[in-house]
DNA sequence: GATGAATGAGGCTTCATTCAT
DNA sequence: TATGAATGAAGCCTCATTCAT
């Protein structure tokens, strides 16, 4: 088994592990139980470390999440239209992949990496050119981009933890608010 | 040392220690150390196991919280009046009590007690009535009961990690997009 | 209270604690609680250690046991009769002071005390007397106490684990038993 | 090492550990340094828990003893033949391994695993085969069983007290002691 | 004498990591 | 590479005992 292969399995058995038993519950033995190793020694082998693993895991899901929400946000031509692709996106993604976006959930407050902060530049830069071009009011941009990934990650993390949530009620509901929140002026309905 | 202030003692330090260091790392040495206990034992002795002391951390951090956030909800007689009280609140207590909010993030994930959802049925319940006031539009109120309280959760979350962040700002700017997000029809400002 | 009397109520404590929880999980905080003390810290103020409160649990059980059974040896006249006299006053025994009975088989692996013998010592000089006025057939004495005593350990032994057992039953069978082991001659029954 | 042969390091050393200084004082720290293990770890390592150790404890020296008592057991023809092979057995074995003997009782009480009684069932069963067959007089099985049972553990316990114990006449008063017991009539000796 | 908090040793267990094979 | 036993640190917890009040 070559070496990539082997460590793309040994993150996809930690990402299930993580999502199902949550992060602190979730040691090399349940990892290597759930890759089908039969050694928790091959771990480090392949890992300097756990947080090694962990940032790995971090990596995986966001490379994957990064790629099920590019597909959305192609077909956009307005900023406000890729805003609100970008929030479909991300409630789609917890429906295909929830599993990954439950050990995301999880598995952030853990991961050493700098580059946490990227989610944040991208969204501001993205208001603020929706700013130049007018479709958005004046506000602080990156106060906003707060409120957006906060609204992001408070609404996926109650779905993580009630599996009823509805979804498409949700997704409605987000995106009616954030429109109001940064549209020039408001604009009712019909 | 009588066996109350021995316990307060004792949570103090583990809120110190949960906000200093995170969860992950706060153990009972740590606690013990910082409390100036000659050993772990103490605290097993003052609390039945670490979930206690865990449960025990949670529910002083929300009692001062509660305590805090009540002097601001007293003064306003109009529901989103309320509202905005509650979220100036909210971000104040940050300033004012930083390591408790910190700890209280950490902290919460492992909270063992039911209850945890209060905070969201009391969200919606306000919303609602807003709504019966005629003071706020057509909205899933358990929803955007989710949306305010994940806009605070984020702003919280930020602030704990960016010490810089500018509260005041964040402020201006919640008050402004929860308003928008409300409101029956949007008031032009002036 | 008086010293004695202080002592007397924890040592009746261990005893009730020994017998419904077995000797590993005895603990002086359980001695304490069910004795009614405040503090596990009395009960190292009226004993040396955790030895000296053992042995005064197995000393006190020993001295009840000895009462009850002197009670049954004092009305017969044959050596044979005594013998069935306090083989009777065994079992009677567990059943009137059950908790006692179970506390001894509990505690006994536990005492430091020497004298844990005497009670050999004693049985085998009586069946030595009882071969001397004829009316046991010949055998090693100190064997023989070592059988009747195994007999009767067993008996309580069993009868502490199954509360259902029949000790009427095991009555007339052990008398008939040690009858037949001991007698000079087999006596036809009629 | 393989892990079979480690475990069976490890419950062996476990018996001598029992045997030599009691169920009470024995610790992971007093197994592992007896096996020349560096840390009790390795312990928990091969073993789910204490509980299975002490099983595996039990369940190896009663393997050992069954092996043994077995090879006495084949050649009686006759049922209180079978009964005297049996004791005679018992005794022996005790010499043979005197340390897994003493760890049997020691570590009895804190088996988890039934089949405690199976011991009671097979001897209750055997004497009402004698019963059957003729050469047992009639008396209750369960009964009986119990004694003979209360026999052999009465002997065996004061043989791991007193090592200088005459097991050997030990041996010949009980063969006496039980057949006077179960045999239908007295057989005079000569 | 009595209280109850404090002590500190010791117990079992989990875990990431190392290492010989 | 892979295995799986071994390591050793660290964690939580229990307990008898001590001590100031």
């Amino acid at each position: 088994m070559t070496e990539q292969a082997r460590r793309a399995q040994i993150v996809g058995a930690a990402i299930e592990t993580v999502a199902e038993l949550g992060y602190a519950a979730t040691s090399f033995k349940q990892i290597a139980t759930r890759a089908g190793l039969s050694s928790t020694g091959l771990i480090s082998y392949h890992f300097k470390g756990k947080q090694e693993l962990v940032d790995e895991v971090y990596a995986e899901v966001l490379r994957r999440y990064a790629d099920f929400v590019m597909g959305f946000l192609d077909r956009s031509d307005t900023v406000a239209g890729e805003l609100r692709a970008f929030l479909v996106a991300n409630l789609r993604f917890m429906r295909a992949h929830r599993s990954h976006t439950v050990a995301l959930m999880q598995v952030r407050p853990h991961v050493s990496v700098r580059g946490r902060d990227e989610d944040h530049r991208r969204m501001a830069d993205l208001l603020r050119e929706g700013q130049r071009s007018g479709e958005f009011r004046e506000f602080d941009a990156d106060t906003m981009a707060i409120f957006v990934l906060a609204l992001r990650n408070g609404v996926l993390a109650r779905a993580a933890e009630d599996e009823a949530l509805d979804l498409d009620l949700c997704e409605r509901e987000l995106l009616t608010l954030v429109e109001r929140a940064t549209a020039r002026a408001h604009q009712p309905p019909g």
